[in-house]
Formats: structure tokens, C-alpha cells, sequence
RNA sequence: GCGGGUGUAGUUCAAUGGUAGAACACGAGCUUCCCAAGCUUGAUACGUCAGUUCGAUUCUGAUCACCCGCUCCA
């Protein structure tokens, strides 16, 4: 999926625009800077903006069945707890001294056999080391491949034709996570590496004071889900969707913006039947194909059709505002880099100078993260399904019995594939208690409660920005009034997110008359649009100064507007288009509605 | 976190152990009847901190940041 360019010197213009610009500034710059941070100029904060206010409009604005929320960066640290980042984010680290690999130091198989520690080395030329190295042998195999791992750990770090001290004898040891299985070089002292960003809360900072700033924004739409759900009269299927800022203390933040340790999420968590309440009410569940359609969602719509309807929904959200086909790709996850609770995820990935990397995943989670946290903090997590109720109210028992061994077998089924993840066999417990929890939802089927599944579209507003801003970036050769060829940059942004949306011109600025009617017009737009009025230099030298930034439209005050060309084209004024340089002769009368039509 | 590379005006690049230069961009003025024209003029830089030195942007070290590769990445 992925396509590594060698060298991005694209990326370099791109980033350099962005500053030249006011897009993107580094964070803390005249500090020296902070690694993974980035800050938005008053263009990029526009262009932001834009992207931000277009997919509250799609998500929620324009449809009946998405509510908005707005929840905090940091919440009760239980929520990270039941959503499993505490532990999935802190994961202890070990690196090879050899190979400099890294291990996660939990997962490093366990070995045994003799440990030869050495002290040092010493070489040719007086080149020698102190650094102390061990090395693990397998059973059987002799001290000399011990010697010949460290030979080269020391020549590495510089002694040359290492004669390598210490370590004569060797030292038993059993099931040790120690040591790199590939060769037996020693590993570093596990590091853990906590993905979340701490703070402390309250004035005592203490360990129980601990909080976490989110590192997504999804789970607190998991735990307001019950206060949505109950204050906004909506049933299931429904959404809630929430942009924020959310947390991630990345080992490596890379790639410019793309991976930065604050960024902006926008997320969908959307709330469906499970497949089996599908059924009960509808006598069977739609069944996906390549000729579905997918523009009207019916009842009969299982989490397959669901999860297809948005991936069909979020690409027509991009190819709106001009990331289309040709720019994006997807990537659809299967076997093991499917999370265990994920049934299906798809990425929507865009093709970066650097690579082609996700935009957004979409994923149909199954009832996990409310289940989760109705585990944890022990209060239902349900919806009361009225139709459901009166569709299994006519069941006789048979059927219910039938419906229960299903779901007891699914639920055995997933606790042995649990368990056979981490390379052991179900204990009888485990199976217990997951027969007792496939009873438990059964029943609470029969009333008509189930805990809602989800699919869940998040995208990242950051990428989303700096894939518009590469899609939109242009180079393009064109020869000045002189001949002399010159490289005009131009961003071509759909006008929806383009950051100015026109700039107005008086044609020369040393005619009193031509600036008067300008700032006229100016006055006019302003409260209509971003607009942005320059009187300065040449013509073409401001209408290359827009097109570097993106404007798809100058308006000029000229002559003809005044009148001295004709009275038929007094108050006329001309709009030159960005992409093209097609100029066309607009009435100012009619110029707010020329250009909102073009702009909408 | 590891390995490699790079840090000089806003941007792209020079030069230098002793006063740092250009192009483009930017500001002001003049000029200019449609695509970076011209003239005058102005402001702006050695990432940071140490060390060596009479003197460091230059040499050394550390640090910070960026880029590439690993690693990580719900």
C-alpha cells in the first residue's frame, strides 16, 4: 500500500510554500522549535476552518440521524482504562545493542541457554572499549559464536579487530526475555513507552492525580453516548460525531504535519442494530454485493451495508471538495491488522509526495467500546429496541433455545480465538464465563435491548489539510512580457476550501477613482467572504500572488467600470479565474451572486 | 529511542578564523490601461549553549530542530 518516493524535494517546496505563505508555521519557532508541533498561519487556519466547517455540514448539518458533540481533552482515566489504552499505549520497549532492532519487551520470545558477559575490547591502533556486552548461546552451541556476536558489537562502536575481554565463563539462564532471539545479543533495559500525554489534576500531583490528555476523540462519544441518546430523541441507526484536538506522544513524529503529537480529529461513531436485531424485526439482513446500492440506507441494512454506505459517503465528502479518484486510494485491512474487536476497517489513503498514507479509517467495531465501558463502570450501555421487543415477543421457545446455542457458540468460539492469540488453549473458565455472557445478552435480547454496534469513520483534519494543500499545489513555466520564462506557483483549491475566496484590485493605484470603487466593492464582499484587497504593484503581479495562494478569483476595477469605455459597461467590473486566467465582465450588481454560485 | 544527513535574511543559495553577499520575496515612493515590467529606496540572517582563540558564523563539543532510513503507529 505504501510507495516510498527516495527523496521528496516536492515535499520541500510544498513545506517551504506553506511557510512563505502563512500556512503552516513550525511550533515555538523562535525557541528553537518543539518536535512534532506545527502551527496554522492566518492561511492555513482559514484553509483549516474550511475543511473543519465542511464536514460538520456533511456530517451533521445536512442529515437528520448525526448529532455534534463537544466533550474535553481530558476525562476520568477509567475511560482509558475500559477503552484498553492505558494498557496497549504504555508498552515497555527493549532495543538490540547489536542490531539496534526493538523489541516490545513483553512479546521478545523466552529463551534459555549460557550467558557470556564481557567486559570490554581492545584492538589495533590503541582503539579499545569499556562498554560492557553479553550474549546469550542456545544449549549446545559453543562460547565461540558468543565471541563472534560480540567481535562485532565492538568493531561497531569502533575497536578495530576487536580482541574481545571477559566472558570466559558462562552463566546459566532460563526463560529470559533478555536477549535478541535472531543473534543472542543483550537487549536494553525495557523503557515503557506511554503513548498517552500525562498531567496530574488538582494542586497534589500525585499518582492519583493522573490524568491523561486523549489520545482520540472517540471514546467520549462512547461515554456521553447514554446522555445523547437520552436527551435527543433519535433511535437506532444514529451518529455522533465530535472534532478535536487529541494527543499522541509519537516515538517518531515524521512527514512535515502528518504525524504530529497534537492534531485535530474528526470522528463518527455511528450507532446500528446488531445484525441480530436486523433480522429478528426484518426477517433477514440485506446482503452486500458490488451492485448494492448504497445512497439510501433501508431497515433491512445490516453492519456490512452500513460500513459500505459510509466508505461511499466519505469518498463522496473528498471528491466535494476536489480530492478525487485520481489522489485517493484505499486499503482494506484483513486477517492481522484487523484489531481484535474490528470486524472490517477500511483506510481511505491519499497519495502524498512521501507515500501514500491514510487519510481516514473506517472501521465497524461491533458492540466493543460500549460493551467495554459498560463493563467498567457498570452501568447499561443499552438501547431498547420497541420494534425489537414486538418481534421477538412471538418466539416460542424452541426458538429462543435455538437462538441461544447460536450465540453460545459464537461467544465460546471468541474466547478460544483469544486465548489461541496468545498461544494457549481456553481455560474452562473463560469459557464459563463467556457462555454466561452469550446468556446474559440473550435475554437482554429477548426484552428488545441490545448494545448498539458502531462504525466508526475518523479522519484526521491535519492530513486532511495537508493532503488538500498537495493535491492543490502546481508548478507551472510561463513566459513574462519579456520572453523570460518564469516558474509561477499556483494552488489550485476546490473554491469550497480555498482559504481567500477573491481578491479585489483597483487596476492602478494612482487613480483616486479606480481605488474608490475597489474598496467599494471590498466593503461590498467582505461580509460575504474571505476577501483581500491589494493595491500594490503590477496587475499580474498581484494576480500571481493569489494564485500562489490559492484564490480562485480577482475581481479588477478597470476603466470600463468607470464608464470611459462605453456607457454599456459602466459598473461592470472584470473576474479573472485562478486556473485558467479566463476573464469574464460582471456587473457589480450581480458580482455577490456570480461569485457565491461558483463558490457553493 | 537508534543510525545517517542538514542548520546563514521570508524563501532558495553564496562566501569567510577579523565589516556576511546575491536572487527572488517583502515595505515605502514614482511609474504602469490586465498576468511576477521599470526606476528610487528601505528593513531583515549565521538555530541555541558552551569550549578553544586576542578574536568563532567558520574549529571542537553538547543541545535543539528539520530531512532520510530503522523502530513505533486502533
Amino acid at each position: 500500500m505504501s510507495q516510498p518516493v527516495k527523496e521528496s524535494p516536492l515535499m520541500e517546496k510544498i513545506s517551504s510554500l506553506c511557510k512563505r505563505r502563512g500556512f503552516i508555521f513550525q511550533s515555538s519557532e523562535i525557541y528553537g522549535g518543539i518536535a512534532g508541533f506545527w502551527d496554522y498561519g492566518p492561511m492555513g487556519a482559514e484553509l483549516k476552518r474550511n475543511l473543519r466547517d465542511l464536514w460538520w455540514r456533511a456530517m451533521t448539518r445536512e442529515r437528520e440521524d448525526v448529532l455534534g458533540l463537544d466533550a474535553t481533552i481530558i476525562m476520568h482515566p477509567a475511560i482509558w482504562k475500559a477503552s484498553g489504552h492505558v494498557d496497549t499505549f504504555s508498552d515497555p520497549m527493549a532495543d538490540c545493542l547489536l542490531t539496534q532492532k526493538r523489541f516490545r519487551a513483553d512479546h521478545v520470545d523466552l529463551q534459555s541457554g549460557m550467558v557470556f558477559r564481557f567486559t570490554g575490547a581492545s584492538g589495533d591502533e590503541g582503539t579499545a572499549s569499556a562498554v560492557a556486552f553479553a550474549v546469550l548461546v542456545p544449549p549446545g552451541k559453543p562460547r565461540e559464536s558468543a565471541l563472534k556476536v560480540a567481535k562485532q558489537f565492538y568493531e561497531q562502536r569502533g575497536v578495530k579487530n576487536a580482541v574481545v575481554l571477559g566472558g570466559e565463563q558462562g552463566e546459566k539462564v532460563e526463560n529470559t526475555r533478555g536477549f535478541n532471539p535472531e543473534n543472542g545479543a543483550q537487549l536494553t533495559e525495557p523503557r515503557p513507552f506511554n503513548l498517552m500525554f500525562k498531567t496530574y489534576v488538582g494542586p497534589t500531583a500525585t499518582e492519583a492525580d493522573v490524568a491523561y490528555l486523549r489520545p482520540e476523540t472517540a471514546q467520549a462519544i462512547f461515554a456521553q453516548f447514554k446522555n445523547v441518546l437520552d436527551t435527543s430523541r433519535q433511535k437506532v441507526p444514529f451518529g455522533i460525531c465530535q472534532i478535536g484536538k487529541a494527543f499522541r506522544n509519537e516515538v517518531t513524529p515524521k512527514n512535515y504535519t502528518f504525524r504530529s503529537r497534537e492534531f485535530e480529529q474528526m470522528e463518527l461513531e455511528f450507532f446500528i442494530k446488531p445484525d441480530e436485531a436486523v433480522a429478528a424485526v426484518c426477517g433477514s439482513v440485506a446482503e452486500w454485493s458490488e451492485s448494492a446500492d448504497l445512497s439510501v440506507p433501508a431497515d433491512n441494512w445490516g453492519w456490512e451495508m452500513w460500513h459500505r454506505y459510509w466508505v461511499a459517503q466519505r469518498t463522496a465528502f473528498y471528491q466535494s471538495i476536489g480530492l478525487g479518484a485520481d489522489v485517493l486510494d484505499y486499503y482494506w485491512q484483513t486477517g492481522d491488522d484487523l484489531a481484535h474487536y474490528a470486524r472490517a476497517c477500511v483506510d481511505i489513503l491519499f497519495k502524498f509526495p512521501f507515500g501514500t498514507e491514510e487519510l481516514e479509517g473506517i472501521a465497524a467495531r461491533g458492540d466493543f467500546d460500549l460493551t467495554q465501558h459498560q463493563t467498567h463502570c457498570g452501568k447499561p450501555q443499552e438501547f431498547f429496541d420497541e420494534e425489537l421487543k414486538a418481534a421477538v415477543s412471538g418466539w416460542d421457545e424452541a426458538k429462543r433455545a435455538e437462538f441461544v446455542a447460536v450465540k453460545t457458540a459464537e461467544f465460546r468460539a471468541k474466547a478460544e480465538a483469544a486465548a489461541a492469540k496468545a498461544k494457549r488453549a481456553a481455560t474452562a473458565e473463560e469459557l464459563a464465563a463467556a457462555v454466561a455472557r452469550a446468556e446474559h445478552w440473550s435475554a437482554r435480547f429477548f426484552t428488545g435491548n441490545y448494545v448498539p454496534h458502531v462504525i466508526e469513520p475518523s479522519a484526521g483534519l491535519d492530513r486532511l489539510a495537508l493532503a488538500v494543500l498537495c493535491a492543490a499545489f502546481c508548478e507551472e513555466d510561463k513566459a513574462d512580457v519579456n520572453g523570460k520564462v518564469e516558474r509561477r506557483t499556483v494552488l489550485r483549491f476546490h473554491p469550497r476550501v480555498a482559504p481567500v475566496k477573491v481578491g479585489v484590485f483597483p487596476l492602478l493605484k494612482n487613480r483616486p477613482e479606480l481605488v474608490a470603487k475597489a474598496r467599494e466593492v471590498y466593503a461590498m464582499l467582505k461580509p460575504l467572504m474571505n476577501c483581500f484587497y491589494d493595491e500594490t504593484a503590477a496587475i499580474g503581479r498581484r494576480y500571481a500572488r493569489q494564485d500562489e495562494a490559492g484564490t480562485p478569483f480577482g475581481v479588477t476595477i478597470d476603466f470600463e467600470t468607470l464608464g470611459e469605455k462605453g456607457p454599456e459597461l459602466a459598473d461592470t467590473v472584470t473576474v479573472r479565474e485562478r486556473d485558467n486566467g479566463a476573464q469574464h465582465r460582471v456587473k457589480i450588481a450581480e458580482l455577490k451572486g456570480w461569485l457565491l454560485e461558483r463558490l457553493a
